[in-house]
DNA sequence: TGGGGTTAT
DNA sequence: ATAACCC
């Protein structure tokens, strides 16, 4: 799709490096050690307007139209089309209906298709390498490092354009051939087109890239060319790409009141928090988090891509204008939970907590969730997986008690937001091979009246006894 | 400001 | 159970 990438960015794909006298390319004898952490190669793909996309695929009338994802009263995302118009992630449905009069919006307060399509995304990374690391719906790290060490060793050196940049280059850094650093983040640069490539052939998914040699440096570089582009980061420009950004509240992992806490001492840019004395960040901040942030601004960041695997919770909220009563509350824990026993059961795996998560309603006091959890009794566990309606009412008592354990129902309140959650999600039975628990299985509807500690022995693997 | 997620304390 | 972070 952007064939000009390369030569746009200035870099120059020359000639092949000298050869060794056996015939290999020079760097066959520079691979950095397996299992140094100096030298990895990460790529942060990041899908463009990623809800919006989902409702243009669903829809294909609405490509080509200024398109806004609406939730409650909110644009939460929009198309790039909308974008032109000046409509703005996060915007106020009538701030964008007044910039934009002919925007066209979809709900997408059921997340259902963007979760599925998501996991789609991370699934095809995976088959690249199984180290993926989600983040949020859009966003996927991937570990590169292994994959370019395998390409490196079956490189020849005289395919012509084995060596050459795929994408931009950030600041037009030239490469240099000579440089294994180099070469190791410009396959990663390859894989990462590679990666762009099958989201769109496979799932009709556009989005970014950014190729760098660590998690941040990787998230910095992806949103430097932005819709449907990637970028590769050399090390040697990493210096301008921290210094790029112009408040330390755009450095990933400063959040907002890391952000207040840091003004609050007089660091604002990425260069005061570079010089300010570690020690009094220390004090201020904790050691963990001064020496995190404060290696994040120089650029460093040496956190593994950690594998995501399957959802450690799956949680449902809605929120709300005003909710005042016992009753109200009940009908909406129960759609709440309704949708969760859907997922819980397509899992497979079995949630062994609950938890409620309210929100009081508060003039100004900006952000407070309060939440009241407990385990889920074993005799509904075991009913997860078949007909949810018998799970339906005892899992609404129990709910129900965590309600009344926050909030006192003899007073008034306001609760502005209402979520369950289950989590601590367990495979089907947590029964090592080997003990007595592996070959019996608690029996299921035919014993429940007359007994809740009856057993029936499992029907396969019975030879091994 | 939505409807999700994660890890650390 | 909460608080911080991410989208």
């Amino acid at each position: 799709m952007e064939r000009a990438e390369a030569r746009a960015a200035g870099s120059s794909p020359g000639a092949l490096g000298p050869e060794e006298p056996g015939g290999l390319p020079w760097f066959h004898d520079q691979v950095v050690p397996a299992g140094s952490s100096s030298s990895r190669v990460i790529v942060h793909v990041d899908l463009d307007c990623f809800y919006a996309q989902v409702e243009m695929i669903s829809n294909p009338e609405l490509k080509g139209k200024p398109l806004g994802v609406q939730q409650k009263c909110l644009v939460v995302t929009c198309n790039y089309e909308a974008r032109k118009l000046g409509v703005k992630k996060l915007m106020n449905v009538r701030d964008a209906k007044e910039k934009c009069p002919q925007l066209v919006l979809v709900n997408g307060e059921d997340l259902t298709r963007y979760r599925e399509m998501s996991y789609k995304v991370t699934e095809l990374l995976e088959e690249f390498s199984p180290v993926v690391e989600r983040l949020g719906f859009d966003e996927n790290f991937v570990d590169l490092t292994e994959m370019v060490e395998k390409r490196l060793e079956q490189l020849q050196s005289d395919e012509p354009s084995a060596l050459t940049v795929s994408g931009h280059v950030y600041g037009n850094q030239s490469i240099n051939l000579h440089d294994i650093l180099h070469i190791r983040l410009l396959i990663g640069s390859q894989i990462a087109a590679e990666m762009r490539e099958a989201m769109y052939n496979q799932l009709g998914l556009t989005g970014c890239a950014g190729v760098a040699s660590n998690k941040l440096l990787a998230k910095l570089v992806s949103g430097i060319f932005k819709p449907n582009q990637q970028t590769l980061l050399l090390p040697e420009s990493s210096q301008d790409l921290i210094h790029s950004l112009n408040h330390i509240k755009e450095m990933p992992g400063i959040g907002y009141k890391t952000t207040k806490r840091l003004e609050a001492l007089g660091i604002s840019s990425v260069r005061d928090l570079q010089t300010f004395s570690s020690k009094i960040l220390e004090r201020e901040l904790g050691i963990s988090v001064a020496q995190r942030i404060q290696k994040l601004s120089f650029g460093e960041d040496n956190s593994p891509v950690t594998p995501s695997g399957p959802p450690q919770s799956f949680s449902e909220e809605d929120s709300f204008k005003k909710c005042s009563s016992e009753v109200e509350a009940k009908n909406k824990i129960e759609e709440l939970l309704a949708s969760l026993l859907n997922r819980v059961c397509q899992d497979g795996r079995k949630p062994h907590t609950v938890r409620l998560i309210i929100r009081r309603y508060s003039s100004e006091k900006h952000y407070s969730r309060e939440s009241r959890q407990c385990p889920i009794p074993s005799h509904i566990i075991q009913k997860l997986g078949t007909g949810n309606y018998e799970v339906m009412t005892p899992m609404v008592d129990v709910l129900m008690k965590l309600f009344r354990n926050m909030v006192n129902v003899k007073m008034p309140f306001h609760l502005t937001l209402l979520s369950v959650c289950f989590c601590n999600l367990k495979a089907l039975n947590t029964a090592k091979k080997g003990t007595i628990d592996y070959y019996l299985t608690p029996s299921l509807s035919t014993t429940s009246r007359s007994g809740k500690h009856s057993f029936k022995m499992k029907d396969t693997h019975m030879e091994e006894f």
